[in-house]
DNA sequence: GTCTATAATTTGATAGAC
DNA sequence: GTCTATCAAATTATAGAC
């Protein structure tokens, strides 16, 4: 059923944010549902099946949600990026998923690995367009990596004002 | 011995460094020292406390290696600790120690989190500091929140490149 | 689609001999 | 300090019934 792939997604994606790849398990996913490791196993052949699902669709939504406003200027999409990236923070506490399994991709399995990198191309791309002028390559990734370093400090500080003081001189 | 005690912490680190928390285990670590687990064991009584060593052993490093040179300004400062983080990815293709962990933050022993977040007070502290002026506090957490995410970017894409681009514009 | 049952492996940790 | 031996638990994954 769509259902329970969906509500199985949603639990991967919370454990993942939390504590990276190994923050879950299928028995746990399991039990949380009200269902047995087995049945997990028939949506998701694989834990890595899964992870790499779990990115896409985590990636398509936040390139949803950021999308571009008619007539913004490079500011705004900044603006935008920040948004997303704080209001993921102050609601659920958690940072960005694919910013937990970035750190970790040293060893998770490949194609965890691509989705991950499709990610942060496309959000590097959609940045660099929208910023624009013969910097916007370069702003666009000093953009993305101050959020995730500001989302990581305040995931360790437990506060979420060191993401504020990390991301505000970001034009 | 003291020498089996750093050749253990050398090898968690690397293995922190490449893959988080979960990356390793006691078995792996002995048998990659050619010894057995237990022996393990009987230098650091939990994985918890060999990883807080490892975190705090590595923090005393970081910031040996970043002190101030005589007559510096604001701006060498910034860029010592740009080349502590470029030198570590160019040497082993690794991230910060605390980056990785920090990411993981959600679900780690309380021993471990309390180094974390000593690490990044005691290098935002020493870097506003330096820094100087009203703005000193908040540029310090722009710099590191740039330098880890620039250092996750470099490591899922497997290009030091990333890490150039994202930290370029830091003064 | 979900279940029972189980295989095969790995994990963190301990007891006690040497 | 290192070993053997072991525990209790957890892990990913599969086979086959319902």
């Amino acid at each position: 059923m769509r259902e329970t792939v969906q509500r199985l997604m949603d639990l991967a994606e919370a454990h993942i944010r939390d504590a990276g790849y190994g923050g879950f398990s299928f028995r746990e996913l399991a039990a949380e549902m009200g269902i047995k490791s087995a049945s997990v196993h028939y949506h998701f052949p694989t834990k890595a099946t899964l992870a790499a699902a779990v990115a896409r669709r985590y990636g398509d939504r936040f390139l949803a949600t950021v999308a571009p406003r008619p007539n913004e200027t490079g500011e705004d999409a900044i603006s935008a990026y920040r948004s997303a990236c704080r209001k993921a923070l102050e609601r659920v506490g958690r940072m960005c998923l694919c910013g937990v399994l970035g750190a970790e991709a040293g060893v998770l399995p490949p194609e965890v690995v691509e989705e991950i990198q499709s990610f942060f191309r496309r959000c590097i791309n959609d940045l660099t367009r929208r910023i624009g002028g013969p910097e916007g390559e370069a702003r666009a990734f000093h953009v993305m990596a101050t959020l995730e370093g500001g989302m990581m400090l305040a995931r360790a500080f437990r506060d979420i004002e060191a993401f504020d003081q990390a991301v505000a001189s970001l034009t």
